[in-house]
DNA sequence: CTGAAAGCGCTAACAA
DNA sequence: TTGTTAGCGCTTTCAG
């Protein structure tokens, strides 16, 4: 297995120096070289199989081609690894490649995370938190251009792109009053973060705006994830004036509610509508039948934030930013049927 | 914002020579260094925040403390961010960072892969697959140090881990054997990969051993997903002399039979015991009641994949390497019962 | 005990 | 139209 061959081998082989090789491979403007010279150096070039060394081309132009991916958690969450497909993606079409590193909790990794980033120079970062969050980040990701996915600072320091949760609320509830529903629950959760309080108001604003009534009885908080989801929707649907419909506030909740309906002799979408949120899709596509839920545009801020760290690099900027709000696209299943009678 | 620190810095702040700073700062063995200059030469480097740039470091060194992480599909399947994150662990005690490239069945995104993989230097690659296969990795790979998780090659070319499809299969039966079943279904799957036939052969080898009856009609395949599993859990729980235990190939196929199972009017653990395969936290941790499966030994197997990588790229070897089988160990829920009776 | 010098592979002024 | 030279930041002989 024979050594990669070097700039210096190209220039050895076509006769030519070092410089011109460079040029021609790549294509510097404004330099006048000979067309036989150029195609000579290719067909050299191409022989030799010859690839720049990143390395060294990084160290020169100061530019690594590689962007640091600071995610908090792909453990925890199933749908992280699709903001990191669009990140990836986006990142190929720059020619650049994603150094990645995930937290998973242990906020101590984040330090030496960007630490490690910052020694291999990558040019940018992304800061990737796996559901919409209000975060610090340490002072050390100002060292480089950044972005925030799924995350946002009280100081719009950094561009960031978060979910539109009140409006992806009202989205959901509005396909469950399309269906026909006038008696639609709410299966929310008591986490301290920005899709309680939106996914709620999302509820509540689109009951409004069909005029529908308000129940505090329909609307229950839990534990955000399955077993909470059964005790919220046992809670609401013992009642004999249970909802027809229910929205949750993410599908492992809407999971735990599809055990609380069997439980209770009754059927999904016949009986009881369900939508989700998140369409994760080992639960929206596992379940029987099949979840009608709100998609997270995960794989598109993946790609934008990309996009914006690139665009930032070239043009460096001091904001502020405001965060951009990413729309959740409606899954259609089979979840949600017209109430009986 | 200063820029950062070199090593130039480093010994035009402290006085000595650039060679001087860099042997203290890398610890370089059989100097000998008066140990004040050792101490200046730290302390100001401490002042200056000085790291240094790996670039330049990796670029003399011909080591860039990077390691290559191509995953077939982080996408499709949600436990194979467990491999990377053992990776990422066990590279980041050798100072080591994952460059990541997730194929996502986009099979033309391999070599490009590679070659990006290539061009940065990269000190060895994982060429890691979602579950276990066998694969053809482009020649490509060959140009660096590498190994395969969660697949082989029919050429022991690449060390390999896989998990032990058999031995785990046995074990799961065993505890069915072990909570007093004796009728004891299988639903397994279709697909053409090693598990298949690995996870039947140990199902039937452990009914063997526990000189329990072999029914065909207790043994179907179906297609590996939710729905799947619930046309298969029919299939054997209609008949009268139903099993009182399934075990399933895998979590998203034991999700199917739980809804299976409840639509017959019966009750997991209670009426039919139920083990899985994977532990896909989602579905075993959110089903109702908890999911008895066997854990993927993902973590460990990513971590074994650096180790064993690090410790190639500083000892090439040439193989043959066979491959290294993982067990998988029994998580216990809530949906095996003693049979009634 | 310390430093000068060469060079990893590449780019970019500047000459010719 | 092409080549010389310097240097990105670091390690490593080799001298002193």
């Amino acid at each position: 297995m024979q050594m990669k061959a070097t700039l210096r081998d190209v220039a050895e082989r076509s006769g030519f120096s070092i410089t011109t090789v460079s040029h021609v491979l790549n294509d510097v403007p404004g330099k006048r070289i000979a067309p036989d010279t150029r195609e000579t150096i290719r067909r050299v070039a191409d022989e030799l199989a010859y690839r720049p060394n990143q390395l060294a081309q990084g160290l020169r132009r100061q530019r690594s081609g590689t962007i640091g991916f600071l995610a908090d958690s792909i453990l925890t969450t199933p749908h992280a690894h699709k903001v990191i497909s669009g990140a990836q993606d986006a990142a190929a079409e720059a020619g650049s490649m994603l150094l990645l590193v995930s937290t998973d909790g242990r906020p101590e990794l984040e330090e030496r995370g960007i630490t490690a980033f910052l020694d291999r120079q990558v040019d940018g970062i992304v800061y990737a938190a796996t559901y919409h969050r209000i975060v610090t980040p340490p002072p050390s990701l100002r060292a480089r251009p950044a972005v925030l996915l799924d995350a946002r600072t009280d100081a719009a320091e950094y561009p960031s792109a978060v979910p539109d949760e009140v409006g992806s609320a009202r989205t959901a509830v509005a396909e469950l009053v399309r269906a026909g529903h006038r008696r639609i629950g709410y299966l929310g959760n008591v986490d301290d973060i920005p899709a309680t309080a939106g996914r709620l108001a999302g509820y509540r604003q689109a009951l409004a705006e069909a005029g529908l009534p308000w129940q505090p009885a329909w609307e229950v908080a839990e534990a955000s994830e399955s077993t909470g989801g059964y005790r919220a929707a046992r809670a609401v649907l013992d009642r004999p004036d249970r909802p027809t419909a229910l929205f949750c506030f993410n599908d492992r909740m809407a999971l735990g509610a599809y055990f609380a309906v069997q439980d209770l002799g009754l059927a999904v979408a016949l009986d009881v509508s369900i939508i989700g949120f998140d369409d994760q899709e080992i639960i929206s596509e596992g379940v029987h039948p099949g979840l009608t839920t709100m998609r997270l545009p995960h794989y598109e801020m993946g790609q934008w934030g990309i996009r914006t760290l690139l665009s930032l690099i070239d043009a460096p900027s001091d904001g502020p930013y405001d965060p951009v709000h990413f729309d959740c696209p409606l899954v259609r299943r089979a979840s949600v049927g017209s109430p009986r009678g």
